[in-house]
DNA sequence: ACCTGAACACCGTTCAAGT
DNA sequence: ACCTGAACACCGTTCAAGT
């Protein structure tokens, strides 16, 4: 006879990091972050919230370090790009994407939670300028301009495109023309 | 005989919503915004934390949403500028001090919550751009470039600044740096 | 008008216990 | 090794009551 599972046995997927983050974002870019709490993550993943802390010790705070690492990797961009403007621009709107689509992790990022994340994004804009033969001088200065721009322009459309929003905005256009502007400078 | 108040009057000055928003702040700048709760902020206001209800019917979001307003407001420089370019650098510097100050309510800026209060922030930076005799079309790109790299900035500086700091920088000078590459640019 | 006290439904987290 | 259940100290908020 072929060895089945008990009734009771709950043989489903083993918790794990990985899919405790999933959930985490589903939650947070579903409902927002103020509706993240432990029960409801352990509701998630079928399991009661405390098995959560036998996979992040450090509990909530491990928790929400996690998350901000996951939005610091921009996902490559497939396509060779034409030279150094054209890669960062690609860079460029690659990390608003990012943003955007986990745009409730946003304020877990001008914290001082996990800077060693904000590392990770660095290195890779860093990585564009140097393979486009920006000199390193001029990189560093543009490298840290261009970041400022996306994470403080995505700042403002997250606040701009909320239920009540001021204004009609073109998001996209807005973000590009600014772009241009600083990158226009990155140029001379 | 003089009237004296009786021993168990509280004579104390009355709750506002100024008093309460300025204890908020105070408890926000001493030990970050995680500990701004209703009932510490009726402790610090020496008032059972349900009394807060009476100014700030909504609760906890009105609060947030007044810590927000008290930030969008750039305490206005007295020192007359040369031209619009000292304009705009004393703009920034008042405005990312601002951030700074009250480094804890930054999460709250990237939310959707209370947008009518960057409209107040953008409203001020137009005023300058305009007395600056920027054109129109011109000034539309640049305050928002400008604008989204202070925030940007000060999002990074706040990230790299706390207590597990990766990598020491001088924040001061990357931030006039930049803000000199993303000005050359307006001048374009 | 302004504040209090008790109560309710929720939170993060600990700890001993189960399998 | 991995998860559960009960418990603890805390939240935000309501509502009736006090002055």
């Amino acid at each position: 006879m072929v060895r089945q599972p008990a009734i009771n046995a709950k043989d489903r997927a083993p918790l794990s990091i990985e899919r405790i983050i999933e959930a985490a974002l589903q939650i947070i870019d579903g409902q927002g972050l103020g509706r993240l709490t432990m029960r409801r993550l352990g509701d998630a993943l079928e399991v009661e919230a405390m098995a959560i802390y036998h996979h992040l010790p450090r509990g909530k705070e491990q928790l929400l370090d996690g998350l901000v690492a996951h939005v610091a990797i921009a996902p490559a961009d497939g396509r060779k790009a034409a030279g150094w403007r054209e890669a960062l621009t690609r860079w460029a709107h690659a990390y608003r994407k990012r943003l955007l689509d986990h745009a409730g992790v946003l304020p877990l990022l001008v914290t001082s939670r996990n800077p060693a994340a904000l590392a990770t994004t660095t290195a890779s804009l860093r990585e564009v300028l140097r393979e486009g033969g920006v000199p390193e001088a001029a990189a560093a200065v543009a490298a840290h301009a261009l970041l400022s721009y996306v994470i403080g322009h995505t700042a403002l459309e997250v606040r701009g495109t909320g239920e009540d929003a001021v204004e009609v905005v073109d998001w996209d256009a807005r973000f590009d023309r600014g772009l241009d502007l600083v990158l226009a400078a990155v140029n001379l």
